[in-house]
DNA sequence: CCTACCTGCGACACACTTGCGACATACGCG
DNA sequence: CGCGTATGTCGCAAGTGTGTCGCAGGTAGG
């Protein structure tokens, strides 16, 4: 079944990264760049979910909450910068269900997203296992053991081994997991995944020089052992 | 097989329209004016849907939809007048299911319970104890017990303990705590779950400075020990 | 009215994270 | 073999997350 997802957001770059994000999760996008535009999509086409950035040109995105939850009961997920928390407050109070506050991981959001779909209807498939060879990836518990040892890993080191070991030996590009992971805004610098890869072998490798596991396609990018 | 189910209301005259309502639909019918006496019946009559009204005398709906969240997982409705929206949310968030604003249609609420019938009619679990290691959580009476020895602690650290404990070992994030617990009005500031958890801490851990049983799990939020 | 506790808040300290830059090394290609 | 590019390695410093604790206003109970 095809979940359709509304996105409201001025900002191009940012709601390119979130359509693409939204299409490798197979859900249908919907784009609109002002409240207006929001509002008569979501009546035209009853998206089961949308998401709304609070700063939007012209009418502020706190009304297009209340003008949608006056007539509908569509899960509303506000996408906002961390210094607007007293929007944030307004919003839910708006009857927004859920809020991320720019620069958001991505992934999270992709999760959020799930959660409230899941509330709005019938549950869903568990999450796939994320076990590659030695590694396990306890998404309950953002844990990382290795042969069933706890590995002390950062948030976002937690996030880019949930999508290489979620790609299944696939090739993922530095530009993959950066907008993947990072979200946005990140595009300069590729080293940073570099980097990020270097210390994550030093945690999950035997001997990091030699990597087993999380392996280099040169020209290409990264991906763990099949 | 005939269903029960409990109300939770004080206004008489509504009480009696859900009464013969829900008994012309074939329903057994539980009454209760206070939340109090709520949360006793469904303990001992384990019915099948439960309908609350915010707002009660002495103790609030919503606490009333924690207390039972913490030990159940009966369906809740939510009953309120439609000036309480804030309350609604606030209450979805603590574990209603679903909600209606008076004056409703009687049919309308019907189906919903209806509704929540369905759901709740395949999975019938055994009920979930709030026990983890030394600490136990005694919904009942609020109290908290560290090695069959009652420990104080404050209304609010109850609530919080009580969700990390039904977490079963989950991360929880300091926002959804602070959503489940707090409710929606107080998602601006961020430290008042370290707080509050600094200070669980130093009631249920030997040792506060190095926690073994309330887990800090960097970047992501709070978890008990499996 | 008084008292004790609760609760949110802010300030500070400390550890960890993370982006970045510099240099080293490995690989591909002519 | 030699050069250029891609990647590995590693240290640094600013930024961020969390622990700790005292304070003060609020609240409930005596």
């Amino acid at each position: 079944m095809i979940r359709t997802v509304m996105v409201v957001e001025d900002d191009d770059a940012i709601r390119m990264v979130l359509r693409t994000n939204l299409e490798d999760e197979g859900y249908r996008v919907l784009e609109a760049t002002t409240a207006e535009q929001g509002l008569v999509i979501v009546q035209d086409e009853q998206p089961d979910v949308v998401l709304v950035d609070l700063r939007l040109p012209g009418i502020h995105g706190l009304d297009l909450v209340r003008s949608l939850r006056a007539t509908s009961q569509v899960p509303i997920i506000i996408v906002t910068a961390q210094t607007d928390s007293h929007d944030v407050v307004a919003g839910l109070e708006a009857g927004a269900d859920d809020y991320v506050t720019k620069p958001f991981v991505a992934k999270e959001l992709m999760a959020r997203i799930r959660t409230q779909l899941r509330r709005s209807a019938q549950p869903e498939e568990s999450e796939e296992e994320l076990v590659c060879g030695p590694i396990e990836l306890h998404p309950d518990t953002a844990e990382v053991m290795r042969n069933g040892e706890p590995v002390p890993v950062s948030r976002i080191e937690f996030f880019v081994l949930a999508e290489l070991i979620g790609a299944k030996g696939r090739v993922l590009s530095r530009d993959h997991l950066l907008r993947k992971v990072w979200g946005y805004g990140n595009a300069g610098d590729g080293r940073v995944v570099d980097n990020l890869i270097y210390r994550l072998r030093n945690k999950i490798e035997d001997d990091p020089a030699n990597p087993e596991l999380l392996l280099t396609v040169r020209g290409f990018g990264y991906r763990m052992k099949a």
